[in-house]
DNA sequence: CTCAAATCGGACTAAATCGTTCCGATTGAG
DNA sequence: CTCAATCGGAACGATTTAGTCCGATTTGAG
């Protein structure tokens, strides 16, 4: 129930980048200056963030890397899930075998609970972490999953 | 974002000892036979589970050990937090050192969402995973938290 | 067109945590 | 009082994870 260090500096870079955003594009090596994590670190944070979609990377002399959306259309769960790939509580959920087949009773719930935690965290955006004033909509943005797990128990059963 | 086995265990260990409590005590390795975990690895979920005031264990011959609570007050917020400690997504919020103490701009709002997890785990009762059919209340106990990040950010600004 | 600087991308090593196993302390029954 | 069965805690091994390094690629200037 605690997301790895990379997922939590993941978060911190992409803040970090999202006060950049309006500047144009920004280096690996600033963000890893402007938020005290360790260079190398940040490379490698890059790098899964690129690969996910979530930063545009440019390479060569005078390149960067900028965000690839609006800063208030990418979540919490966008960034986890980058780093960490899908989140799964269970280790049944991903590729899946439970010592226990036909006797566990709780792994038919399981993607349920999955679905509203992500669904929790995809209503957080990078602009309420960063406190930007530019896009106001905090309360608005996070109203639109009321209930995700009235509708995942429907969904599954 | 993922919760360690032992926690993933202890989950089925409590619902199958949910289904078991109507007949009074179990043991440990009854618990084992039932669930397919391996003996030593009940044993070690039953200590932190008894210490933590879920389980109420009896010592001694024809001991045993039984829910210290009806099974409906009993979530799976209870269960983590038994085996992981406190749910927090991030280590600044336990005992908590960043190395970027006044830069990091996203630490206030981490109590936010780990609240707002916990109210979601806090909001599945056993019964709801081990499928009893003696008290039907799937959907009414879910609807108690519908909001739980409004709520939250209300409280911590 | 060639050179050089700066960047991202992947692979390796070390550390910490987690999972498993074993042994001892405690308690109730015979 | 003796015995047996159980929980409780401690040590070992394995796996995942965090951190560090070096190489490949790309672009701007000369």
């Amino acid at each position: 129930m605690r997301l790895s260090n990379l997922a939590d500096y993941a978060v911190v870079a992409m803040c970090a980048a999202a006060r950049h955003c309006g500047g144009g594009r920004t280096s690996a090596a600033a963000l890893a200056a402007e938020t005290g994590l360790p260079v190398p670190t940040v490379q490698k944070l890059v790098s899964k963030l690129s690969a996910a979609g979530l930063l545009r990377s440019t390479r060569g002399s005078g390149g960067g890397l900028q965000l690839a959306r609006p800063a208030a259309s990418i979540s919490v769960a966008d960034i986890v899930e980058a780093v960490e790939g899908p989140i799964a509580l269970t280790a049944c959920a991903d590729g899946g075998e439970c010592n226990v087949d036909a006797l566990c009773s709780v792994r038919p719930h399981w993607p349920m609970i999955n679905e509203a935690l992500r669904g929790t965290l995809a209503g957080i955006p990078l602009t309420q972490l960063a406190g930007q004033p530019a896009t106001p909509k905090p309360p608005p943005a996070i109203a639109a999953q009321p209930d995700p797990i009235r509708a995942l128990t429907r969904a599954s059963q």
